[in-house]
DNA sequence: CGTTGCGTTGATCTCTATCAAAAAAGGTGG
DNA sequence: CCACCTTTTTTGATAGAGATCAACGCAACG
């Protein structure tokens, strides 16, 4: 891969020349993992973050007796472990490979060092950082104001895609971790993904869902 | 009030000069809102953003049927609706004012502009975001892995002072507010003190929690 | 083919919300 | 200081959403 090429195609970094991209590379290292690998872990000490260039991970925390909560997940492009940047160096939950993918990790000296000489660099990362919050906000806000039903109807529509005529999601990754995104367990979650094909909202179908009532599902995620 | 002087003990602003300190003054209005007014609303138009300078908001979502989740309480020296600086233009959840505050209004491109002549500023934002990520992690944490009881004795140890030999816990709010921050009613809240009392964990006195067991209680929050 | 992991289904149980009402605490004005 | 009214908090009874536990079907895979 032309790293350099693929940096200034980063939403934060495309304002850089390229020899800053140069010295973005040079000061990083790449990190490959397999799927299902442990890319850190909560709490950890944390010197870096880390910018996908390939694949997706997610961020997730456990509860003692073991179940997952999917913070988010993170694509192509995607900053991860940004928080460590700034704040106190531990990484904020656990990270996941949820298919083989390519990191960049950035260190963490060096990335502030940057952004001293590029402070326009911050207002990105600013924005990136406002963009979580709100992400988070909308979470917390299901969890704690809707039921599991909304949630997921909330899922569906935010993922959906037109393909042809039809309104169709493509989940992207296995009913287990579809349920800890949205905040409960795949039994619950196979339940309710079976009201929702009772009531003719959505059809399953070998590798995606199809929306068969779109303004059903919205009304349900409100 | 002074207000330059009290702008420079924010810790955003603690590296400007007092040039710098009177042009963000004349730049802002105070706010004041009594006890329970509404600051502004979730998704409302937002051209700046505050910082309070006496007394105390709430943030919080509410559902279709009226149930509140807090997302944080603001006092003296915070930012409010940080968000709206570097993201889209709305205010991200209601604010309301939990006793008689004072807050100051900043303006959006006032302040970017500012921003761009004090790049250290921003080093302070993200170190601000930083920290707020991580608490809505946790609260994230929190609502989806931890029952009530859990979530209950990890605010009290949190929020406990040591007074003299003991521990104890002063609210600082109604106990409809205090549900509202764990994600429940006020019912539920009062049935948990219950058992926290029965258990001899915490005692409660007119002003008050006493907190008798902080270990039984650090089992509790895990 | 056995094995292993994933997804579904069924039965059950537990936590928490809801609804209703009583009790306690806080003003307010005479 | 007391009687009255409002708001907050507590208590009780009930219902419901979702977790847990156990079992089974099914596909992938060595």
């Amino acid at each position: 891969m032309n790293i350099p090429q693929f940096l200034s195609n980063i939403f934060v970094f495309e304002s850089l020349t390229s020899e800053e991209l140069q010295l973005i590379e040079t000061s990083a290292a790449i990190k490959r993992v397999s799927k299902g690998a442990l890319v850190f872990s909560d709490d950890q000490a944390a010197s870096a973050f880390f910018i996908v260039l390939s694949g997706r991970v997610k961020l997730y925390k456990l509860s003692a007796d073991g179940n997952e909560q999917i913070l988010h997940i993170q694509g192509r492009g995607d900053l991860v472990a940004e928080a460590a940047i700034f704040d106190k160096a531990t990484y904020p939950a656990f990270c996941e490979a949820l298919e083989d993918t390519e990191l960049m990790r950035i260190s963490r000296d060096n990335f502030k060092e940057l952004l001293r000489h590029n402070p326009e660099i911050m207002f990105k990362i600013l924005n990136a950082y406002s963009k979580r919050l709100r992400y988070f906000v909308d979470l917390i806000e299901n969890l704690s104001l809707h039921d599991i039903k909304s949630r997921l109807a909330g899922y569906l529509l935010k993922h959906c895609t037109e393909e042809g005529s039809e309104l169709v999601c493509r989940l992207r990754m296995n009913k287990k971790n579809l349920a800890a995104v949205l905040g409960t367990i795949p039994e619950t979650l196979s339940r309710t993904l079976n009201l929702l094909k009772r009531e003719r909202v959505i059809k399953e179908e070998p590798d995606h869902l199809t929306i068969l009532n779109p303004a059903k599902l919205k009304q349900l995620a409100e």
